[in-house]
DNA sequence: AGGTTATATGCCCGTCAAGGCATACATGAC
DNA sequence: GTCATGTATGCCTTGACGGGCATATAACCT
């Protein structure tokens, strides 16, 4: 749930990648595998992590697996995220009211 | 830039309850300590951590030293976060669908 | 049943990150 | 200057993580 398994997921590189990759669409292990160049074994176990944090679903093709974004836990950052979204707003609003402000004069320097 | 610093940073638990606690207010550093808990040198290192993904800026003041988030970083975020947004609103969009569809039936789980 | 494809797991190893401690550094008070 | 306060750094140990490899498991085909 609330756990840091979503994070620790979203820490490694690779495994943005891949949560990149299934961003268009499903996939099976193999064109992931494919088109993350990581090997087999690799991919699977970045996989059980994503699947154990929640972020994909897999179902059953076969004997392929399919993985599929699950978009839930993405709320979740989304929702972390919200308080400081309005930091983010004030702080454009302000800089907005500086610009403003001192000068429809030119370039300024931060 | 595109770097993994501020996931990496963010992945750690106490670096997001620090982050959490500069939201609320710029600190000094002993009042990090106290808050979370940390030993002032893993408070430092954390806080090292923050700095250097960009996430908290520091003010000296006197032999202090104030640390407040810089909402840049966060803004990154947030536009990693976009795509999968759209994502997300899909899928409520089909679950309301499929709700308006299937039932003005009865209670549903979450 | 045996063989083949697709994926997951186990084991070993190198690397990196975190905490604890002592200590260095910086700033201000006297 | 000396001392106190506030913060950063260095060193060391431990534990988690990722990669590579071999191998186990599962589903399918004939």
């Amino acid at each position: 749930m609330s756990d840091g398994a979503l994070w620790t997921a979203l820490a490694d590189p690779h495994r943005r990648a891949i949560v990149a990759l299934l961003l268009e669409r499903p996939r099976p292990v193999g064109e992931i595998v494919e088109a993350s160049g990581l090997s087999q074994p690799s991919t699977s176990k970045h996989l059980k992590v994503l699947r154990e944090a929640g972020l994909v679903r897999v179902r059953q093709d076969a004997q392929r697996r399919v993985y599929a974004l699950d978009p839930a836990p993405i709320a979740e950052l989304d929702a972390w995220l919200a308080p400081y979204r309005r930091l983010w707003n004030r702080s454009l609003d302000e800089l907005g009211r500086r610009l403003d402000e001192t000068a429809p004069d030119d370039s300024e320097e931060d």
